[in-house]
DNA sequence: CGCATTTGACCAGCGC
DNA sequence: GCGCTGGTCAAATGCG
């Protein structure tokens, strides 16, 4: 992950030095090679889902951007994809339910789906997913009416309480892409070294159904190699405009902060990715 | 032993 | 108002 690692930061640096100013940042992807990971970045600010500054978002798909060096779209929410309020959703995470409390369901269920959150999209190849810095841990999967493929659902483990949540389906019009829905910010840094991970190499267990999916950490891997994939952004001048934000909402801190976390990343984030994809393989 | 994954059920938003 | 669908929880289970 060094070579990796170093790739990140320099695309970092560049970003800075590109982003400097205003204008500058838009100009900052400029530069960056039409063809990335990410292909779509959805943005969703409805409502008030403020909480997530657009760093917040952009963070979240930062690995993603800046591996690949690729453009982010933001676009208005349009899809269903629909998720609560990054502020409510973080921590308490009690619920309802059967023998949830039904008083801390308002604030700890994020139930609250549809014009609420922002949420950024990426949509990787599946044969070379990876996952992020973070560690993820899925804490469900359903089967998403007009896909015959299932979405899981990861949420962050590195910190217990960390909103940060994070959807992986397939693409329904094509298999072999990935769309990774992240929502939510995290509330920490990135962790150099994935704790609570005692039992994630989990991943690996998966066999060969994986699908040809890299077992490790299969989004990483797919992140730091990944091929190029055009961005669809839909509105590219909106993206744009909201990328820029998202640029300069990201401080100096920010980036070293990200330059940091990234050199003591592990590289391997979570397994669950992989698990995911086993199951959407069928 | 600790953590992740699996899976069924519950809850709430949204559309009709 | 009802039904559908999506999102989350939590118990059970498995693995390192």
């Amino acid at each position: 992950m060094g070579n990796d690692d170093w790739d990140l930061q320099a695309v970092v640096r560049s970003c800075r030095l590109g982003g400097q100013g205003g204008a500058a940042t838009r100009d900052t992807f400029s530069f960056i090679p039409p063809a990335a990971a990410v292909d779509t970045v959805e943005e969703t600010l409805i409502g008030d889902g403020v909480g997530l500054a657009g760093d917040g978002l952009f963070e979240l798909c930062r690995p993603f951007i800046c591996r690949s060096q690729q453009p982010i779209t933001l676009t208005p929410q349009r899809n269903p994809l629909r998720l609560s309020n990054p502020a409510a959703a973080a921590p308490a995470a009690v619920a309802g339910g059967r023998q949830r409390q039904p008083v801390s369901v308002q604030n700890t269920r994020t139930k609250k789906r549809k014009n609420q959150q922002k949420r950024v999209v990426c949509e990787v190849p599946a044969d070379g997913v990876s996952a992020d810095l973070w560690a993820w841990r899925k804490y469900g999967q359903k089967p998403i009416k007009g896909s015959p493929y299932p979405r899981g659902y990861y949420r962050c483990s590195s910190l217990k309480g960390c909103p940060a949540r994070k959807q992986v389906e397939r693409n329904p019009a094509d298999p072999g892409l990935l769309m990774i829905t992240y929502t939510a910010e995290h509330n920490h840094a990135v962790p150099t070294h994935r704790n609570s991970l005692a039992g994630s190499t989990r991943v690996q267990k998966l066999p060969s159904t994986n699908g040809g999916l890299s077992p490790n950490t299969p989004l990483e891997d797919e992140l730091l190699h990944s091929p190029n994939r055009p961005c669809k952004s839909e509105e590219e001048a909106e993206s744009e405009e909201l990328l820029v934000e998202d640029m300069e909402v990201l401080g100096e801190d920010d980036l070293l902060f990200l330059g940091g976390e990234i050199e003591g990343q592990p590289s391997g984030s979570t397994s669950s990715v992989s698990a995911f994809f086993d199951d959407i393989t069928l």
